[in-house]
DNA sequence: TTGACGTATGCCGATATGGGAATACGATCG
DNA sequence: CGATCGTATTCCCATATCGGCATACGTCAA
């Protein structure tokens, strides 16, 4: 039951790092598998395999050439990803001023001790 | 070896669901353990365990109080995954056109048949 | 100290994952 | 058709994950 639930979103697609490499080599262009595998020094089925789970949360697209399979990115599925993320942007500086205060505290604290 | 090198990085910590509930929670302010879990339906062990998860990543921070131990978001983590995806946010639209343009071909082409 | 409460950890089972190797599939070319 | 190239799939292993349950730990109150 690993991920439960999460398996297959884009969430979990993004969590792998090699996948990420892949995404942003998409970004130059479409690409057959053997140079993404080659480029990014994975093996040809580990490609595909990333692939696979690229394809199936809709974030590449596939387009026959012959006997090569073009790659392409298809980044829509980000944006849900960029908008929830964004959800915290209020947060960041926020958080920073609150461990401030905190550290501080703690420094007080600690000399009262 | 599964999410090899993942493990423990931002982007796995918020491919799961509930760990994404209990982050945007968090974003009311600081909560005890027990309180989260009941507001999000899960048990006390299992809201620890994703609790220890986003304490280990740094996108949260506890302080005890008492017994009870607050929790509360560092929000400061999220920002290089908003980076990150953020540069993909000129490919949006471009996806767009491009899968519409394909589409359109596609029928062109069924058209010839 | 004992007991109660809040929380963390350990253990287990089921499942899913990534990697590697072998192989099957599909298309092109001779 | 047979051979070859590019890609997908399958099988297996090692490992990691989540969930549930039991339990250990720490703090506070009596």
């Amino acid at each position: 039951m690993a991920r439960a639930a999460t398996t297959s979103d884009v969430f979990n697609a993004i969590a792998e790092p090699q996948r990420r490499d892949i995404l942003a080599l998409l970004r130059a262009g479409e690409r057959p598998v053997n140079d993404l595998a080659r480029t990014l020094g994975m093996t040809q089925p580990g490609a595909s395999k990333h692939l696979r789970v690229l394809r199936e949360v809709g974030l590449v697209q596939v387009r026959e050439a012959g006997k090569q399979r073009l790659y392409g990115l298809d980044a829509r599925g980000l944006r849900p990803v960029h908008e929830w993320v964004g959800g915290f942007e209020r947060f960041w500086n926020e958080s920073f001023d609150r461990l401030d205060s905190y550290v501080q505290d703690l420094k007080q604290t600690r000399q009262e001790d």
